[in-house]
RNA sequence: GGAGAGGUGCGUGAGCGGUUGAAACGAUCCGCCUCGAAAGCGGACAUACCUUAACGGGUAUCGGGGGUUCGAAUCCCUCCCUCUCCGCCA
């Protein structure tokens, strides 16, 4: 959520913003600046009404307890008559004013929610992913001297991924994955893990699986996206499942005020993802690109606003560093503003070379939010030595979706007899140097 | 699931119908003292919103929401959370 103030004092700035985004300002915005300036008539009216009242108030203690002791003269009980018609009138209105600012809040909080962040000024100005720039790449597509098979053909051959029976036991977008295929999703779990805390600096956290809705507020998943999550009842207050690690890990500090000099604060968690994608059906369905269910490490920074884009930098390098070490050709791009999430205020993307479909696929997209979610979510810290608290500024990153990654390895990694070769690195996580075809 | 206790500012913790935005202590910041520091002394110290050119003024906030009252941190209802005991359970 952007700043009341500033979007009433950089209205031109926010329009442009938005049609950077290739959205209509007017659509957005609707009557914005209507509603605002009829909140704050409302208001006064109201808080002039309350402050007559509270004048009054005392008056009339006074004089009832006078006339509890029996000591109140003729005048002070037509006095007392008066100051009790006097409060019941404003109190009329502010009874009524109450309601209508209540509704003017409403309708404003309303169109605030709806803005998307502002991109930064370094983020590309286009309308899809074709005007994405890529800012680097790494590595070199390997090359086979046969024809590389897609993950699918290969985990059934190798008896490690079986679509079928997850099919039958839960339905479409769902896997299994048997025996070295588990343990290859495990190992590159704590592989991952390992890296970010004893070289990169993060602390591990592992948070609930389930957060209630003030925490999918927080980071902006609700209200405009409840269709993409799943749902579970629970009486009176439903839970959510996470749809990624970030909702949980940055609602850790929602109202709190973080000590300044502990900023930035690092932080890693390997959780399971759940997403319902109910627009997205026809799209990657072969495979296990998109699914229900998916184990994703996450990175999360809590950072001084003069410091954010530092640290996203360096966040998405912690999270290019694990590709690296897999020896995975891969490119970072940056997001252009039409197709940037709609509270980052900028995104990179990190995209590796499946040679199985011979392209590049997203498997990690990591985002600086500056102000956006801890406004939202009320996440703010005390700078040293000063009295006046400030917003953080939130970040976060995949480093890296297991599941792709896991995709990733396989298909680059595939060898002409069929079996796949584990990178050096993982094999202490595996305890194997290779996989070969099994049946289960 | 049953019984009880409680949720107050950055923290500990008083207040239990009117002069309490809230005592006291601690933390923090600014002065004084000191070669410097500690200790000591003095002072400052919530947030949001409305209003004002500004100084300032106002309103709200004592877990969330609602109610009683001229007036609520204080009384009532409800929800959430924490703690203690019992039961159940991985």
């Amino acid at each position: 959520m952007l700043d009341l103030n500033f979007v009433r004092d950089n209205l031109p700035l926010v329009e442009e913003k938005l049609r950077q985004r290739g959205m209509d300002p007017a659509e957005v915005l609707g009557n914005f600046s209507a509603i605002d300036q009829e909140r704050r008539r409302d208001i006064t009216t109201l808080e002039t009404a309350k402050r007559r009242r509270n004048e009054l108030s005392p008056k009339i203690g006074v004089l009832k307890q006078a006339e509890k002791r029996g000591t109140l003269s003729g005048d002070q009980q037509k006095e007392l008559e008066n100051l009790a018609k006097a409060v019941a009138a404003e109190k009329s209105t502010i009874e009524q004013f109450e309601l209508r600012v209540r509704e003017d809040d409403e309708k404003l909080l309303q169109v605030l929610k709806t803005i998307p962040n502002l991109p930064n000024e370094s983020v590309p100005i286009g309308t899809s992913a074709e005007q994405n720039v890529e800012v680097r790449r790494w590595g070199a597509p390997p090359k086979f001297d046969f024809a590389p098979k897609p993950h699918w053909e290969l985990g059934e051959q190798l008896g490690v991924l079986d679509l079928e029976r997850a099919a039958k036991i839960s339905g479409a977008r769902f896997a299994v994955y048997w025996d070295l295929g588990a343990k290859l999703e495990r190992a590159l779990a704590n592989f991952m893990l390992d890296l970010h805390t004893k070289e990169q600096g993060y602390t591990e956290v592992l948070p609930p699986y389930m957060v209630n809705s003030e925490s999918m507020y927080g980071t902006g998943q609700l209200p405009k996206f409840a269709s993409d999550l799943f749902r579970v009842p629970h009486g009176e207050r439903d839970l959510w499942l996470i749809p990624t690690a970030e909702v949980p890990v940055t609602n850790l500090y929602r109202d709190e005020i973080i000590d300044g000099a502990r900023l930035p604060i690092s932080l890693t968690a390997y959780t399971p993802c759940f997403r319902s994608e109910a627009g997205s059906y026809g799209k990657d369905v072969r495979g296990i690109i998109r699914q229900h269910q998916f184990q994703k490490v996450e990175l999360v920074k809590f950072s001084r606003p003069e410091e954010s884009y530092e640290q996203l930098e360096k966040l998405t390098r912690d999270a290019e560093n694990v590709l690296q070490k897999l020896g995975l050709h891969y490119r970072v791009v940056t997001l252009c503003t039409g197709d940037m999430g709609f509270s980052s205020a900028k995104t990179y993307d990190i995209e590796v070379w499946l040679p199985g479909q011979q392209l590049f696929r997203e498997i990690s997209s990591c985002s600086n939010f500056e102000a956006f979610q801890a406004r939202r979510a009320n996440i703010r810290f005390r700078p040293e030595g000063k009295s006046k608290t400030e917003f953080v500024h939130t970040l976060n990153g995949s480093a890296l979706a297991v599941g792709r990654t896991w995709v990733a390895l396989v298909e680059n990694h595939q060898q002409p007899d069929g079996s796949v070769h584990i990178p050096e690195a993982l094999q202490p996580y595996m305890g194997a140097d290779r996989i070969t075809p099994k049946k289960f």
